[in-house]
DNA sequence: GCTTGACCTGAAGTTGGCTCCAAGTCATAA
DNA sequence: TTATGACTTGGAGCCAACTTCAGGTCAAGC
């Protein structure tokens, strides 16, 4: 039976950030004390580090809710979530491939930066189609 | 002397962006002819080249402003662009790391789903510390 | 003369994930 | 008893990079 404040220092959030997860249903039921103070429950807790760690692997706050909701019957819940996994490991792929792209591109033009004397090929390389 | 239409087809930006990109003064002094309506000249047309370009690298669009106003003196120019590019290089690198990271433990994660008859791994390891 | 379509303006809305604010309640410590 | 500090609420603000909207002008084609 936390109070919003331990829960937050706890698990590296901010009180702002529970209160958030709280309204847009992320987190739901919290208990309240006859003050209406929030008392969160393990098992609140227990959610909540779901969700960071979610967050963490990439998942956006809709998607985790969705991840959530299949929670509570996980036979139905596994291909589902092999999808939803599997769809974020791809898009995961694509930016990496991008970001690594555009790595190699700009590193490309510092080297050639380093090279040339004078002028500034970084700006040239923009001017030419 | 194209007007906006043809420059954002040319362009693949849309008119909206266009007519943005005007108001933060990324581009500047289009000229106009007698009833308002924008005519840019091949100048303006290669900077929002030179925008692209640079957005496509990574740059952000207030970035791409600070390039463009080094544009005007090349000799001054260089140190200033390279070290604003060392800077991208070295986010793009930390950025490449935590995705490469998130992406392998992702796909641990499918692996072991494949692996495992019953119950869901992936909603599992997010219960567990 | 009327319609269509491209253009104009300033302002507001969108997205995601918070973050901050003002004004109020409540329990505890000095 | 009063001051502190943690909590409460609804709502606004923030960021980037657009996007959409409402209402208006203008030139060309039928």
């Amino acid at each position: 039976m936390k109070r919003i404040g331990e829960v937050a220092l706890a698990l590296g959030l901010s009180v702002d950030t529970l209160r958030y997860y709280e309204k847009i249903g992320l987190v739901k039921n919290i208990q309240r004390n006859g003050s209406g103070v929030r008392c969160y429950q393990e098992s609140d807790i227990a959610r909540l580090r779901f969700v960071k760690r979610a967050q963490k692997i990439g998942f956006s706050l809709g998607e985790i809710a969705s991840l959530l909701n299949f929670r509570g019957n996980p036979q139905k819940a596994k291909p589902l979530v092999r999808e939803l996994a599997l769809q974020k490991l791809t898009e995961l792929e694509q930016h990496l491939k991008e970001i690594t792209a555009l790595r190699d591109e700009l590193s490309q033009l510092v080297n050639l930066c380093n090279a040339t004397p004078e002028g500034c090929p970084i700006l040239d390389s923009f001017e030419t189609d």
